[in-house]
RNA sequence: GCGGGGAUAGCCUAGCGGUAGGGCGACGGCCUGCUAAGCCGUUAUCCGAAAGGAUUCGAGGGUUCGAAUCCCUCUCCCCGCGCCA
């Protein structure tokens, strides 16, 4: 959420970043305009309120001294009356107001690249050594800007889709039997294979401070606003029937709620936690899109990065959160680029996204493996989550950044690491999944 | 699920129809050669340029001129009993 003061008093930054995010600026002036109003009956409504207390306080002397107060309390009770008319206008103008103002979206971080859709993002950086089948070169140059070592195979890898299913490492048309499209039994192998990631990835994350957290896989209505946008509840969080429970869709979202109605003190910034759990996507809007196998599925796995800091500090952690992201793909062997998100594709809680997306030998392009965000203090503020400093209270920053999504890390595994007949484990997920290979053939 | 006890500002605690009091902690100041002690002040949210005012006793209703206090509904926590992976 933003801050009210900041719509009063610079209502053309707003303004601008309603332009930037291809939004409409006249929301802005909804939003002052309730806003005027508001303050104009709370002030009425604060002044009848006053006359109100001195009267019962009148009341109360002189029954003290046991004189007769009828008809200060016939004043009292015409005086409720009026209270009870401006009340409603009251709330009424506010409820008005929030609801608009929870329904903006974050100021953009200056580095925002400009853009309309996920074609203007800004890859800037890039790792590693890809295997590229000769006919997605030119796909290949352009989408690593010439940049990224890269070997030609005249062979195209077994999609992970096909390798899956002809392996028995999972069944997704049973799971589809029994749970619809975009399920998947894991088996064998991918099932170790998956504790492995995730002890790797919340290894790598406790040796750097994060401490490990297993969180509420639910959450209440409250919660789940705070953490999320209201456009999230329509395409991506699904609800349980006749509860005011909500299914998480990464553990940033309980992570966040964590400290919610909190006052942090100011000398235990920054926190940093690993979570770990399953995350629940409804996946509205995207049919037709990588329908079969499980790169785009309604439940996986993921350890997660979440930082509160002081908000001088964010800047400095998100490159962190995005070095220890790029760290574990490194160490997986996964070519990769990092993107910097366009103003058009970013979502409305982040000021400042990067991606990571490995190059996929068998797709022949590259895809989105990681997210790492700085939230400023969007959250914070929805949450009503402080931190008591020096001078007084302030709200803290949040990050968030995928450490690995299980899934879809398996799946670059299988589409780079193929190799003769079958596929070479990455050095450090050795030690948890107990072999270096996984025999196909 | 049943019975009993709770929820008061960052924490602890009093108040149980008549302007929410005390303690701890934190911060600022005074006093000290320094530290401690001691003393004074600040320590939730909102409106207001300020003076000031309004709200806030788990949440929501009700009774009353007036509710932390009385009544109703709900949530959560603690102690027993029951059920249970």
């Amino acid at each position: 959420m933003l801050d009210i003061n900041l719509i009063r008093n610079n209502p053309e930054v707003v303004r601008e970043n309603q332009k930037k995010r291809n939004l409409d600026p006249a929301d802005v002036d909804k939003i002052l305009e309730l806003d005027r109003i508001w303050r104009e009956n709370l002030q009425v409504l604060e002044r009848l309120r006053n006359l109100k207390n001195r009267k019962v306080l009148e009341i109360s002397l002189k029954l003290k001294k046991g004189e007769d107060a009828s008809s200060e309390r016939d004043e009292v009770k015409k005086l409720n009356d009026d209270i009870e008319r401006v009340e409603n206008i009251v709330e009424e103008v506010k409820r008005k107001r929030d609801s608009l103002l929870w329904k903006m979206p974050n100021i953009l971080d200056e580095d925002v690249p400009y853009g309309k859709d996920e074609n203007d993002n800004v890859p800037f950086r890039f790792w590693g050594r890809a295997k590229v089948f000769r006919e997605d070169l030119d796909n290949f140059l352009r989408d690593s800007k010439g940049s990224m070592e890269y070997e030609i195979i005249e062979d195209r890898p077994l999609s992970h889709t096909d390798l899956i299913e002809k392996y028995d490492l999972a069944d997704t048309l049973r799971a589809g039997k029994v749970a619809g499209s975009r399920f998947y039994y894991l088996k064998r192998d991918l099932v170790k294979l998956e504790l492995a990631l995730e002890m790797f990835a919340l290894d790598h994350l406790v040796e750097k401070g994060f401490i490990p957290v297993e969180p509420p896989f639910m959450l209440t209505r409250r919660a789940m606003e705070g953490a999320t946008d209201l456009s999230s509840f329509e395409e991506t969080i699904y609800k349980v029937e006749n509860e005011d429970l909500y299914l998480i869709a990464t553990s940033e979202h309980p992570l966040a709620a964590y400290h919610m109605d909190e006052i942090i003190e100011e000398n235990s910034l920054p926190l940093k936690y690993a979570g770990i759990s399953p995350c629940f996507r409804k996946e509205a809007g995207a049919h037709g899109k990588d329908t079969k196998g499980i790169f785009r599925v309604h439940q996986f796995n993921k350890v997660e990065q979440f930082i509160y800091c002081h908000p001088e500090e964010s800047r400095k952690f998100h490159e962190e959160i995005l070095r220890n992201a790029e760290e574990i793909y490194q160490k997986l062997e996964l070519p990769y680029r990092v993107i910097n998100i366009c103003s058009g594709d970013i979502g409305n809680v982040a000021s400042k996204k990067y991606d990571i997306e490995v190059w996929m030998p068998a797709q022949g392009k590259f895809r989105e493996v990681v997210s790492a965000s700085n939230v400023k203090d969007y959250q914070a503020r929805r949450l009503n989550i402080r931190v008591r400093g020096r001078y007084g209270n302030y709200y803290p920053h949040t990050l968030n950044s995928t450490a690995v999504a299980t899934t879809r890390t398996m799946v670059a595994i299988i589409e780079n690491h193929q190799d003769g007949d079958g596929i070479r484990i990455p050095d450090p997920l050795v030690k948890y999944f107990g072999k270096d290979f996984i025999k196909i053939k």
